[in-house]
RNA sequence: GGGGCGUUAGCUCAGUUGGGAGAGCGCCGGCUUUGCAAGCCGGAGGUCACCGGUUCGAGACCGGUACGCUCCA
């Protein structure tokens, strides 16, 4: 059975089995909108966690799915894991049934059973069960509804058989089903009387049936939750590798094809005897996880969920070095993976061309970064090799921790690097300065934020969002908590020395940060407190108010009811600019055509950027073009309506879109114009009420973001206003200096550049010929002064025609130009007064310089005496002086200068 | 959130204890050629990311900001 069939086979065995069906739930995606606590999509519960938390609903109670999950860090999987290890991922599929308070135990274990021995054939021999050691009801629903070999159920505790969401919340026991492939991972040892949950690897997991019963509280007491749920997850990456009876995930058929592609380009072959297979492994996975996650709307970048896909590509890249591939890679596979998982995952083949942008765009910008660290690393391998004092040659630890720390070199990367040339890398030294920056970090991170906890004021639902139709409630103040440390809200020092607090109200008209629209600011008062609103956070399905008290009750008690105001000015400054997000998106794929969509967005009170896919830079018209249409739209004063409804209905009408929502849950649709609307987008942000509030809608700039991604920043409402203001003023200044009124001040102002370009050139011809004719040198200024037997000339004097420094450099080089026509040797000290500063030039000819003078130094030894100071090199040199009177009158003094120069030189 | 590194001509980059802003490629013009990345000569092109400080003098030193790269949390 092939992997495809698989997934099928379950997906039809649910929606078939039960009396009420199971539905089919499409993959949420594998980047989540709207959970900041989380950086991808980890797990087949994600999407449903509001259910367990009590707080949403659906229309169906019993679900089927297969969710895409990805997985970078955690205990059992660490990214270095990821290709040595036959069963991990960092992309994988989760198959899960589940029960939404339609309660089922003893189903959930019978068909497990039945769907892998049944229907998978699975040899029944082989397949072992475990249970909590308190769970006597699953121990015997395992004997009573299946035919496992009963001394094949065993006991274990909470670490491996009870799942909890957190410390507080829904939790329950789990019992899972393990498979026996009869002998350990390589390079591991079965211990005796090995079993599910050792470190073996000869006991793989399929199938984990969890039963959330029960919810801890506060103090940590279980009670019976009313509406029990059952929430499971088998992998079909190892289930496929069972059936296929292959061994490894790797052998199967979700993998081969890619893993055959990668054999063909690189001409290794894929070889797990021989031991040759884990830079195909690592290849081929990371190949998946970034081509799902970019398909989904993330891209790599430098930090969060971004820096997370930079590190898995990069790993990826440092494999295929291994291969002797040295160019862009990644990208040429993605053909291949779309063939395998395309049918399925239908988003992969239609961004398929983005997908290959990116990754390859990114592969090329490491090639960068691998190069400039490999100057470095030769830098420090030489150095190191003048150090060392016999013939072993160790890399410093802090060269090696640089290499990682700045250019993102894998400690093994080096060592790698240094083996090839013979050398070691002190890695202890390493692993200290990494200590080191840990420390710093903890340090840094500890004045953050509060970790306290919560005091309740009043019970009751939460966080309730009011604020499409409300900017002012009167609610109730549920908790709040004291913070310490440093917020980045300090822009009035006064306003950043007040106590800082963390507050949950029961409803709230503030936005928090979400689809890129900033959160509202304001206030939130009640008997004598006053709190200033300054970032709003969503943290789960709670909203975080951030907020400095400007007062706080004298007795400490927090009021429980309390009014919380918007500040409305600077909503109505970020309304127009969500809404034209939505304009500027229709207009464009209007224009530039329908592979146009939304990569992301930033919605302030002062501008937004809009990020959107395109192959090229936009003509300077077409972007005219979208700028008119929008304004187009915006005279056209049309509404702008929202209804909440379901994804598909919402498509089927033609909605854009997103990444975020959820297939089957009610959205929120945002509608412009009315029969024909000219946008019509899911949208959980706030908008306004005609499009005529916009009044104006600027284009500022037009940039590329990455491979495939440009962005345009754009002004409107108010802030659209005060740009054409400000650009008014800047204008009528123009005009004013150049006179220019009724005429082009572009076309005068072009004239002007270029004549002055002419001016500056006629001024620099002037001031040579000025030169040539002012001062003969040798004549004027030069006298024969005696050093060591040797008669040399010595040129000093005041140039009085010099303005500027350039005009005394010349000066200087005129000197020598003279001394070298009269086959002299000498010596040049030339002064001018160059605005508020006495400036010395001094040039030394070329036999003198052999002779070891030194014009740097002489110049040094004369400023000095003048009152200033100077340097140079040993044929030309400058200084200055403040003190103008002294240093005029030295350099004026021939027989001074003479005395000096005779004592300062000695050849 | 805390570090490290970087930002110099259209592009790739060099720039020594602080002392005259450079190279290669590309571009423009001329000459020579018309056989493979053509050659020779000449030229244009720079607020050295931005703001402030130290200094007689800052691309370089110090502080801050922006952006990029990178590591840690």
């Amino acid at each position: 059975m092939n992997s495809a069939e698989i997934r099928q086979t379950f997906i039809d065995y649910f929606v078939n089995k039960s009396k009420s069906k199971h539905t089919f739930v499409p993959s949420a995606p594998v980047v989540p909108q709207d959970d900041p606590t989380l950086l991808f999509t980890n797990a087949g519960m994600n999407q449903f966690k509001d259910i367990f938390l009590g707080k949403g609903k659906r229309r169906y109670t019993r679900a089927v799915n297969s969710q895409k999950c990805i997985r970078v860090s955690g205990k059992h999987n660490d990214l270095e894991e990821v290709g040595p290890s036959p069963i991990h991922h960092t992309l994988f599929e989760m198959l899960g049934n589940w029960s939404f308070g339609d309660y089922y135990k003893a189903e959930a274990i019978r068909w497990a059973w039945e769907l892998l021995t049944e229907v998978y054939k699975i040899d029944k021999s082989k397949l072992y069960a475990t249970v909590f050691t308190d769970d006597d009801e699953a121990h015997e629903l395992w004997q009573s509804e299946t035919d496992i070999i009963p001394s094949q159920i065993s006991r274990h505790g909470a670490k491996d058989n009870f799942w909890e969401m957190g410390e507080i919340g829904p939790c329950g026991p789990c019992t899972e089903l393990h498979y026996d492939l009869g002998e350990p991972f390589p390079g591991r040892v079965s211990p005796p009387g090995d079993g599910p949950n050792t470190d073996s690897g000869r006991f793989i997991e399929l199938w984990n049936l969890v039963f959330i019963q029960s919810f801890r509280d506060e103090s940590g007491d279980l009670h019976d939750l009313p509406a029990k749920h059952v929430d499971t997850g088998a992998g079909l990456e190892r289930i496929a590798r069972v059936t296929q009876g292959v061994s490894s995930n790797y052998q199967t058929d979700l993998f081969q094809p890619i893993i055959r592609d990668i054999e063909a380009r690189s001409r290794v072959k894929y070889d797990e005897i021989g031991g040759i297979y884990t830079p195909h492994r690592v290849i081929a996975d990371h190949l998946r996880s970034l081509s799902f996650a970019i398909a989904d709307g993330a891209l790599p970048g430098n930090e969060g969920r971004g820096y997370v896909l930079r590190r898995i590509l990069r790993r990826a890249a440092r494999f295929y070095r291994e291969l002797d591939i040295h160019e862009p890679f990644l990208y040429k596979l993605v053909p291949t993976l779309v063939e395998v998982t395309g049918e399925h995952f239908t988003e992969l083949k239609e961004r398929q061309g983005h997908i290959e942008h990116v990754l390859r765009a990114e592969e090329e910008s490491f090639a960068r970064t691998l190069d400039r660290g490999m100057v470095f690393f030769e830098e420090a391998a030489s150095k190191a090799a003048k150090e060392a004092k016999d013939d072993n040659v160790v890399i410093a630890g802090k060269n090696a921790f640089q290499l990682y720390d700045t250019y993102g070199f894998p400690i093994d990367l080096t060592q790698m690097l240094a083996r090839e040339i013979g050398l070691t890398v002190d890695v202890e030294g390493f692993e200290r300065s990494l200590e080191g920056q840990r420390e710093r970090s903890r340090k840094g991170a500890k004045a953050l934020t509060g970790e306290g906890e919560y005091t309740y004021v009043t019970r009751g639902d939460d966080s309730r969002f009011v604020g499409f139709e409300q900017l002012k409630i009167r609610t109730h103040l549920r908790m709040y908590r004291i913070d310490e440390g440093e917020y980045s809200d300090a822009n009035d020092p006064e306003v950043a020395e007040k106590p800082l607090l963390s507050v949950i109200l029961a409803q709230t008209p503030f936005y928090a940060e979400s689809g890129g629209q900033v959160a509202d600011q304001g206030i939130i008062h009640g008997k004598e407190l006053h709190l200033n609103v300054f970032d709003v956070r969503q943290e789960g399905d709670l909203r975080v108010h951030l907020c400095r008290a400007t007062r706080l009750p004298a007795s400490g008690e927090i009021p429980e009811e309390v009014e919380a105001v918007v500040d409305t000015i600077r909503r109505r400054r970020i309304l127009p600019h969500h809404t034209t997000t939505h304009l500027l998106q229709a207009a464009l794929r209007t224009i530039l055509g329908d592979h146009v969509t939304q990569a992301g967005s930033r919605v302030l009170p002062d501008y937004m950027t809009f990020d959107y896919t395109h192959f090229e830079k936009p003509s300077p018209e077409q972007l005219e073009q979208a700028e008119e249409m929008v304004n187009r739209w915006i005279r056209e004063d049309l509404p702008v309506s929202w209804e909440y409804t379901d994804v598909d209905t919402a498509k089927s009408k033609g909605a854009m879109a997103l990444f975020g929502e959820k297939y089957g849950e009610v959205v929120r649709a945002v509608k412009i114009g009315e029969e024909t609307p000219v946008s019509l987008e899911l949208c959980g942000g706030t908008h306004v009420n005609r499009t005529g509030e916009i009044a104006v809608f600027r284009i500022e700039s037009e940039t590329a973001v990455s491979a495939g991604v440009r962005r345009i920043t754009s002004t409107s409402g108010e802030a659209g206003f005060r740009k054409i203001q400000e650009e008014r003023k800047t204008l009528h200044r123009i005009v004013d200096l150049l006179g220019s009124y009724g005429s082009d001040p572009a076309e005068k102002l072009e004239k002007a550049i270029i004549e002055q370009k002419k001016m500056e050139k006629e001024i620099e011809r002037l001031k040579k010929a000025a030169l040539q004719g002012a001062v003969n040198f040798i004549d004027d200024w030069g006298r024969e002064i005696t050093l060591k037997d040797q008669k040399i000339l010595l040129i000093s004097g005041v140039y009085e025609a010099a303005s500027d420094r350039d005009s005394l450099q010349a000066a200087g080089d005129k000197v020598i130009e003279d001394l070298k026509k009269a086959d002299r040797k000498g010596i040049g000290v030339v002064g001018a007064l160059i605005e508020d500063t006495f400036m010395i030039v001094t040039v030394v000819s070329d036999d003198l310089i052999r002779q070891g003078v030194h014009a740097g130094k002489l110049v040094g030894g004369i400023a000095k005496k003048a009152g200033g100071g100077g340097g140079g090199k040993p044929n030309f040199a400058t200084a200055g002086s403040r003190d103008l009177e002294k240093a005029a009158a030295l350099l004026k003094n021939t027989n001074e200068i003479t005395k000096f120069v005779e004592s300062f030189i000695s050849l």
